[in-house]
DNA sequence: CTAGGAACTAGAGTCCTCTCTAGATCAACC
DNA sequence: GGTTGATCTAGAGAGGACTCTAGTTCCTAG
């Protein structure tokens, strides 16, 4: 089906991971490659499809939040080989927690983001007049969607 | 119930809103809230309850990734009062969008972290001894978690 | 009066993650 | 041979969001 050469240059790494050549020096520089880069003739950097999978995982890493050392410490695990499963499977489930408990804030917050769009688009529906009452009443569903917070912010 | 004294020290605002007394500072002059910061004697802020609300829902807002740029763009409008509802909302609604998606990318990446941990998880559980087949078979449901990956980087 | 603690200002420093610059090399094509 | 375009290195710069420093001022209690 499709065909998987054997050796990358850093511009074609860089186009199918959607990382820039910089990131890709910048990455290998920190440490974050499992396998050396193989350099070729010049001095090139080689890469091969395995390092491109590496870097999908990287990036679904970074996507998540996972910090650069931690990715790094990761990444010397995966490299160290075989005897430390316990150790990559602690670091991926405090990710995995905080990935979660990120997920868990962000939905909260969504609350208050769609409360407030709710507001506006009411607002806009209703025409200028409505702004008048502002601070009127007009705010029913408001607190068992936002519980913590008080009204008189919510309206702005 | 509670008391909600009118007049709080900036140590009391940091107290109760979590935020320290520097970020404080540095929110006001960043222009960040809606109404100017009232000096008491010896040029001491004076906050009120109104102002722990803003810096609430600042906080959501700060939370969930708004940039301080936006915020403070919000903070503009809604300091302009009335007459911008529309922009208000688009502005709400944007950062609507970047939050689902933000919550869709983590959902996702939770996929393949949820696998890693399974995998290291079973590994763990059956001995170092079933490390030696780690590029071997042993990974029927990964493809429809996370489809656009490749089995090899996924067992690392 | 004095000590302690909280607050003030302006501005520098930090951390993270790149991103860009500058100048040199290299391979390929006309 | 010359140009183009990709790559190389080392290191500087950027931007976001604080955080901290230094030195000062002010209030309150003993």
């Amino acid at each position: 089906m499709v065909e998987v050469p054997e050796s990358l240059s850093i511009g074609q790494v860089a186009e199918r991971t959607g990382l820039s050549v910089h990131a890709l020096r910048f990455y290998e520089q920190e440490g974050l490659f499992v396998n050396a880069v193989r350099r070729g003739p010049g001095g090139r950097r080689i890469y091969c499809q395995d390092d491109v999978d590496w870097l999908n995982v990287c990036i679904i890493l970074r996507a998540s939040g996972m910090p650069l050392t931690v990715l790094r410490r990761y990444a010397d695990l995966v490299r160290e080989g075989a005897g430390n499963v316990d150790e990559r499977l602690a670091l991926m489930r405090e990710h995995q927690e905080r990935v979660t408990a990120q997920i868990g804030s962000l939905t909260e917050s969504l609350d208050l983001i769609r409360f407030k769009v709710g507001v506006y688009e009411d607002l806009v529906s209703q025409g200028d007049a409505a702004l008048r009452q502002c601070h009127g009443p007009s705010l029913p569903p408001g607190e068992a969607r936002t519980p913590g917070l008080r009204h008189e912010a919510m309206v702005e």
